[in-house]
DNA sequence: GCGTGTTTATGCAGAG
DNA sequence: CTCTGCATAAACACGC
């Protein structure tokens, strides 16, 4: 499968964004289904987003154990599994070590990424045969059967899963791609190819929004976050693609007539009223939208919020009111309707510095749609940091991280292996592209 | 010069 | 078939 046309979307190698079609069948319920889940000869054919709601499954699953998985293709798991990142509830899959006979997965990085998940998994994963699991490990045509593939996720998720990760909420676009090719081996090449890509999805997409540094964090370009309803993107549950571009209408606007028009309202419909990012695209800072754990930090990331005024000519200072009154509106009501601006940043001053004391997960702060989206990647980044690191383990990924880029200093990331340059050789990165 | 950020253009692929 | 989301390339501007 992985063979087939190489491409960003390439649905036969990644599982495709038909996964967006199987959120619904998120509510798997213990063990029953899943004991139809030993597809030994399709690979998982069937399985296809099936498993996409395993985000869902009950600790129950523990006690299949993951053994019907045993007869997994890896292929086939390929992003069938992807959206097993949210398996919040693995900790209790203890028989987990069945995968380790999962065809063409790649042991060695899976369990070394695993390793770094023991930490939030049943300690009872730690007694897997990691002997038989590294064996696979060696067995190189193993490895290069299906690690090979471009991540299944796009820039822009890539991107929130960066910026999720982050203590602050916010990364400067070095430590973005940075993020990117700790976690995924495949980006460690053609870095000037897909990090052009980067920086466009960065400016190009309203759910990006820029921070300015503070004069005490110096350094090379600014912060990038989150939007506050960026998380909401990922509702539909497919982190390949949106089903609706994340769109603010008074940026739009604003590209187009620089028309300071206060209309509000998302041209994604699913998304709440106010569409304005919090950085009004001219470096009006987002004021911190993700309130920082770290109180130095936090401070210093608050600082512009109040110079903003003296820095700012009046529409803009205008559509920061509205952009802040968004983010009071997103976290009311998603449904929300666009009126009381001044209000609004009244109660998002209160819900920021209510925030601030609350121990929240960091989704749960930032993101007040995704908290009840097992798929969104919010959710997946913000419940369980290391759950994206499963679909690394599964798929492969990781059989070239040799262990846990979120659990290792980023300088000790470990260089692509250069004797597995077919891992790249058999995969463009795009298919308009040639390599 | 290099990294960063913006913008435009083009093509592919999925959804409706 | 059309619309839309996304990837990619490229040009350009800006600041360190």
């Amino acid at each position: 499968m992985l063979s087939a046309k190489p491409g960003s979307y390439d649905p036969t190698s990644s599982g495709g964004y038909s996964m967006a079609s199987m959120t619904s069948i998120n509510t798997m319920g213990g063990v029953g289904p899943m004991s139809n889940m030993n597809y030994p000869s399709q690979g998982m054919g069937g399985m296809h987003g099936a498993m996409s709601s395993m985000n869902t499954m009950p600790p129950s699953m523990g006690s299949m154990g993951m053994g019907g998985m045993a007869a997994m293709h890896g292929s086939s798991m390929h992003g069938s599994m992807t959206a097993m990142n949210p398996m919040n509830t693995m900790g209790s899959m203890n028989s987990m070590g069945a995968m380790g006979s999962m065809n063409g997965m790649s042991s060695i990085g899976s369990m070394s990424s695993m390793n770094g998940m023991n930490r939030q998994m049943d300690p009872n994963m730690m007694s897997m045969d990691r002997a038989q699991a590294l064996n696979r490990a060696r067995d190189k045509n193993y490895r290069r059967s299906y690690t090979h593939a471009k991540p299944p996720y796009s820039y822009i998720s890539l991107i929130t899963m960066a910026i999720q990760q982050s203590p602050n909420k916010m990364c400067t676009l070095s430590e973005i791609y940075q993020f990117i090719m700790d976690l995924f081996p495949f980006y460690r090449q053609n870095q000037q190819r897909w990090q052009n890509s980067i920086r466009h999805s960065l400016s190009f997409n309203d759910c990006f929004v820029k921070v300015p540094r503070t004069p005490d964090r110096p350094g090379k370009g600014s912060y990038w976050a989150l939007h506050p309803d960026s998380g909401n993107m990922f509702e539909n549950g497919c982190y390949l693609r949106r089903q609706k571009r994340f769109k603010c209408l008074k940026k739009e606007s604003m590209r187009s007539s620089h028309d300071d028009d206060p209309s509000c309202g998302m041209s994604n419909g699913q998304n709440s009223a106010d569409s304005t990012p919090t950085s009004t695209g001219d470096g009006t800072p987002l004021s911190a939208p993700n309130t920082p754990p770290h109180p130095v930090e936090q401070s210093q990331m608050t600082q512009p919020k109040t110079e903003q005024p003296t820095h700012q000519n009046h529409s803009q200072a205008h559509v920061q009111q509205q952009d802040m009154s968004h983010l009071t509106h997103s976290s009311q009501n998603q449904m929300g309707n666009c009126g009381t601006e001044l209000t609004s940043m009244r109660q998002l001053h209160h819900d920021m510095s209510m925030n601030h004391g609350l121990n929240l997960a960091p989704g749960q702060l930032n993101h007040p749609h995704s908290f009840n989206h097992p798929f969104s990647i919010t959710n997946l980044m913000s419940e369980n940091k290391m759950d994206f690191k499963m679909y690394e383990a599964i798929s492969g990924y990781g059989a070239y991280t040799q262990m846990s880029p979120m659990s290792m200093p980023k300088e000790a990331s470990p260089p692509m292996n250069a004797q597995d340059g077919s891992y790249y050789k058999t995969y463009a990165p795009h298919s308009t592209a040639s390599l």
